[in-house]
DNA sequence: TGTACATCAGTGAACGCGCGTTCACTGATGTAC
DNA sequence: TGTACATCAGTGAACGCGCGTTCACTGATGTAC
């Protein structure tokens, strides 16, 4: 124990703790975050239901876990999407990249997706501990305004909207406490963005385009520049749109 | 039965379906969608759980009822609201009326609105009847922008983004099939500013702003206004963003 | 290295609860003559 | 207007199912000396 070497109890231990939240996960998708039941997944396990409580103390620390790990999931992709742009000096191919990642992660874990960005479950009180997680996405938003805006590269609204006072002081703040520096006209422009990229990816997901737009990659790239037009981040014209 | 009168049993009857579905309403606040159940609205009511058979044959019918209300409500707040705006031609007023009108309706009625565009119902596959209603909104968007730009006041965005072929084919024949002619780029801008007056209702709705940003009146006004600019509508310098 | 003890994972039974749906029934309301 | 019959609303019992959580227990793994 006093080697770093971990105890071969101590590893089954973590190796149970993920299989029963991977098959968590896949509960979810059939049944939905309402019906995720310990029983159920104790019973896919092949073990009884009482033992899971060695594991997860209630189902609402399970359902927690999960939550984490999907904020987690689709933080970093989007990090990792966005570190992978080699050209810096580009926020606006940083955007694209931002959010096509972050829709490629929820087509593959709609359920995920739903669990944290769809509608609240009835009952279940997140605790503080899905915070974090839950700002990485954001944090890699507000870095793109943050290194567009020192390296002036955005483009300023032709007229900028007003900014009301006490909103203004809030986003500010908000700022202040990520360590950066930024206009409020600009930083209200990136929370309409980041507020339309969930909204865009959630009506897909949610069934709103079923019979309206089979066309969705093109629809959702497009979405995404013409947010990247209304933010000031430049984009280069004549995206290809030929995907899928 | 021949008279216009409807016997004491149909009005019983047409009563009852009423009351079921709007104590159904509440259970949908405390239990969410997932955890309606038959039984308990039967409880509440009085009744022996098996009597409500004679109303809705399933507790699905029971949710899509309540979901073509849903549908209904809010379709017919943003209708009334936009045909009060007193000067038809101006149709960034006639947006800012409906967007608050949606807004205003999810407001009070957060439940029903998890209900239509929220996470989706686990096993719930929505019938027909559903389409209609669920247009409502969308149609009274779509008329923003066949009056726009048949009265010329839409500004062109500086420069529109290209339309990818077969989307651009589809969004046309959208609005063909609505009865109104408008240009593609518009088409695809007006869906975006759709898509993101959902989704920015629903982030409001869902918590996203919880600890972020509590001007939430200022903040969706501002908002909207972005979005007119984008899509073209002209809007009215200087909200007040006094309210709240 | 070997032994005594402590820790921990998993068992199985139980508590008390809720659910959707079916079915044969009683009694009230409505209809046709 | 009065009576015979059909329709319908609501009852109560039952079927078969699932849930979260607790608890005393066995047996294996880990720790300290």
């Amino acid at each position: 124990m006093l080697d770093g070497m971990p105890t071969a109890r101590a590893r089954a231990r973590a190796e149970l703790t993920q299989e029963i939240k991977d098959l968590a996960r896949k509960h979810l998708a059939s049944e939905g975050a309402a019906g995720l039941s310990l029983r159920a997944v104790a019973r896919d396990l092949g073990m009884v239901s009482s033992a899971v409580y060695r594991y997860f103390p209630s189902r609402d620390d399970l359902l927690t876990a999960l939550i984490v790990d999907a904020y987690d999931a689709v933080g970093a992709a989007a990090e990792e999407a966005e570190a992978a742009v080699a050209d810096r000096t580009d926020i606006g191919a940083r955007w694209m990249a931002v959010t096509a990642a972050v829709r490629s992660w929820a087509t593959a874990h709609p359920e995920e997706w739903a669990l944290i960005y769809g509608s609240p479950v009835p009952g279940y009180r997140a605790p503080e501990d899905t915070i974090g997680p839950a700002t990485r996405v954001p944090l890699v938003l507000l870095g793109l305004l943050a290194d567009g805006h020192a390296a002036g590269v955005i483009e300023p609204a032709g007229d900028d909207l007003p900014v009301p006072r006490a909103l203004g002081r809030e986003l500010v703040e908000l700022a202040r406490g990520a360590g950066v520096v930024v206009p409020e006209p600009l930083l209200a422009r990136g929370l309409l963005a980041w507020s339309a990229l969930i909204g865009a990816v959630g009506f897909e997901l949610f069934g709103h385009l079923h019979n309206v737009v089979s066309e969705r990659d093109e629809l959702f790239a497009r979405h995404m520049a013409e947010l990247a037009r209304m933010v000031g981040f430049p984009v280069a014209r004549r995206r290809s749109g030929r995907r899928r």
